[in-house]
DNA sequence: CGAGCACTTGATCGCTTTCAATAGCTGTGG
DNA sequence: CCACAGCTATTGAAAGCGATCAAGTGCTCG
């Protein structure tokens, strides 16, 4: 089980054209294929604790991490949703500064950090990717804040499935003319920590934009959206229309 | 007044080990004493519009900027202060994602960006400074993120005022033993903008935590703080002590 | 002296939180 | 098969915090 990913070359890799490794060319990859190995988590598990000595970096490459930081009074913000491909750790300092935690099964492919800190001094290909990342990352830590400093908690609850269900669009990049579904990845708990809300605000909007039609639910984590304009327009966001898939 | 700056040495700027050419040597920073220019905005203009097309990139170089989100009901999230040696603009990306605002009276000292950006490709030195900058900058912005999320509108300007400390006591590294104080280099709504609250709750909360003994004032900006390890108790962050200075 | 601006303060409203009870689901063991 | 524990989610009622609406203060600049 721990070893599914032991073997798998880099060329066979489902996140190859996405993650810090997108633009190596073979040699490169060969270089990483030997400083990499793979590790996986329970959902639940810790895999990096804030503060802890990080020695190493790597990409998720199965399953949805999160990071999360928390106060002394045990008030909590999740900071970061972190799927296949995004890249965990920081090059160039030792200790990690939020707490990452499986929130489903995951499978993560690291690096020891000093080989690949020195891997990214000489190898630009790897470096502009990570800086790449790092940007797009810093965008959307930007676009979170305006969520949590300005919209209400029904705002947030549609940014946030209009987010998940953009995420899905990019991934299987199915154009189905149909009814948008996703399966919600987090609890309502999870969602809470993520938006600043309670939990209880969660369920309770949640319950809102079902009554209302926005979307509708079969059991708890699965949503259809009827209208993605809809949702859009209740998530407050720019409505300049059908950017979306 | 415009051209105060226009013939600056690179070997002279303030911003010299701070920037994104902290690390160059004296080839590279030729190369970009090539490409560079300086201009003045000043105290409330914008420097750029979200949106718009991104001709240049930059750091600045004096005073201070703001980066903000506004909604279409003209909800405004302030997401980046930008102070002396900070960089604007996004190598790789042809528009602005937000807005950028002089705060006060702003020097840049800007490149134009695709000779920048094949500049970054050829300059190591320039690339890995920029991305650890950037990681700066996304660490700095999930610190935002517990705080827009989870701290009470005390610990926001308690947090706020600490934050700003801790840049003064960085710069100007004067380790003066005597009380410490700062000039808040923001009017009650911009502060408003950067918590997620209405410049009358910022205004309250100030009033209150004076009133507690926490700050004291002189006119609406002057700060002092008699007690550093009581205001960073308030703001509500690990009180894993004086790590300042 | 009055206009304009930044700020303060007061009173009230309303959204989200808090506290609490209940429902639904899953797995375990008698 | 049912009872029950444990967990997640929903719903209700009440409280609290920050927003909103509204005056008033103090300062600068014409």
């Amino acid at each position: 089980m721990q070893d599914h990913f032991a073997h798998v070359q880099c060329s066979d890799c489902p996140i190859r054209h996405r993650a810090v490794c997108a633009r190596c060319d073979q040699d490169e990859l060969n270089r990483l294929e030997q400083i990499k190995y793979y590790r996986s988590f329970q959902a639940g598990q810790t895999i990096i604790w804030s503060g802890d000595r990080m020695d190493f970096v790597g990409s998720v490459v199965s399953g949805i991490a999160s990071l999360t930081q928390t106060m002394e009074d045990g008030r909590r913000q999740m900071v970061g949703l972190l799927l296949p491909s995004d890249f965990v750790g920081r090059p160039g300092r030792p200790t990690a500064a939020f707490d990452v935690t499986a929130t489903t099964d995951v499978v993560m492919c690291c690096f020891r950090k000093k080989p690949f800190e020195t891997l990214i001094a000489e190898t630009p290909n790897i470096a502009q990717r990570l800086l790449e990342m790092t940007l797009d990352e810093l965008d959307a830590a930007r676009e979170w804040m305006l969520l949590l400093g300005r919209k209400t908690a029904r705002e947030k609850i549609a940014s946030l499935i209009s987010i998940i269900v953009r995420r899905e669009a990019t991934l299987h990049k199915r154009k189905t003319a149909r009814m948008l579904t996703v399966d919600l990845p987090l609890t309502r708990e999870e969602m809470a920590d993520y938006l600043g809300l309670t939990l209880e605000t969660v369920s309770r909007q949640i319950s809102a934009l079902k009554k209302d039609g926005v979307i509708s639910l079969e059991g708890n984590r699965h949503v259809s959206i009827p209208d993605i304009d809809r949702l859009l327009e209740e998530a407050g966001d720019d409505t300049d229309g059908g950017m979306l898939v």
